[in-house]
DNA sequence: GTGGTCTAGACCACG
DNA sequence: GTGGTCTAGACCACT
């Protein structure tokens, strides 16, 4: 469900808020399907429930689940992430940082665009 | 000529790389150009040396600039980044996570291209 | 007559004693009245017996309710709550951490003053 | 500059974290001032340094505090949080409960104004 | 020196 | 059993 990289500069808790939303996105849960237990995912994971705790925090606050106390994490009924413009324009600053490199590299705008398209479809 | 953003999360001395390839890129600095010298630079930027050092050594292992003993620090004659496979599938992963940011808050496929298009004219 | 928010991060419990306290305060509910038994309100809103029971044992306490063996549970004769300056306290400093984020996000005295009339008389 | 309670329910690190936007809003604190290290924080408080950065990184979310890189934390140089929808309800939810309390103990809508206008002006 | 991340525990309220 | 909070350490990158 979640594959970590240790070696990865990216912290534990991060990759497990983006593989979560991927997996969202592309249907593997769905709205209301209950998520591993802090304490579960930590074990499988072999890292702190601290860290997986921390990634669930901050999926709460993005609305993408919910907790029910006692209960457990659920899949948010809704998730409807509202287009903030500040988001955008911090997204479109990193985008820029990605295709400079391309474009240092000899990409021109098709190929960007090209491979861009690639990776909307993966996901 | 650079302009920093300590607010930001993005180190400085990555700051000053990113910066320095984006003026190359748009012909502000030309192959053979002279580039302040890393004391000068840290004054005018308000920095510790020890920063903008960083950012140069890391722009010279990248074949940006190169420094002559002596004379001083200058943008390379030929830069030729080569499209290293390790390095696109490494910008590949980080457009991946901006990409499903995007599908999340609603961004469809043609919505995302234009996106990349703008901010491909940009740089 | 009793609506959870399983979502929100106030206990069950709590849910149900505000909501019984409410429901006295508008007149839905008068002393004497007979309200449901442990087991059947946990029926009713699919919860376990033991958080009612919490939230039973409690308005107990504050005089709200009055258990009657045999016969079943009542809203109490004479709901008065006396003035305990303890308590007053503990509410003013709850008031006050509510009224400061209204005032960091630039609600003037008025304005305040407008929403917990508004909120007053909803009650 | 804080004063934790340590017998109260609230978090520790919530404590700060409205603590420290009392002092913004009195004025204690102005934009760019530098705030306690979280280490230094921490010793003065006799809590752990980890306690201290959720709330350090809570504040920064709300835009309260700016953190620079290896330099340390400081007052938001303009602290404007917005008038979010959800988050007006979310208080008017709370203060509803507060206010329920108050009218329990005879508290008419005046005095409730009253007491109102006293924490307000208090902070 | 700074904050950011993580570990390996612990206790608590809730259901 | 669940998540929330806290402790007491550690290592790391950045300045």
């Amino acid at each position: 469900m979640i594959q970590l990289d240790y070696k990865s500069s990216k912290p534990i808790y991060e990759q497990i808020i983006e593989q979560m939303k991927f997996n969202v996105m592309k249907g593997y849960l769905s709205p209301m399907d209950a998520i591993p237990s802090v304490r579960k995912l930590a074990l499988d994971l072999k890292i702190t429930p601290g860290t997986v705790a921390k990634a669930y925090q901050e999926l709460e606050r993005q609305g993408v689940i919910e907790t029910i106390r006692g209960k457990g994490t659920f899949i948010a009924e809704e998730i409807d992430i509202k287009q903030d413009d500040a988001k955008i324009q911090s997204i479109r600053k990193k985008l820029s940082t990605e295709i400079l490199e391309l474009k240092m590299m000899g990409f021109d705008k098709k190929q960007t665009v090209e491979l861009v398209k690639n990776v909307y479809d993966e996901i």
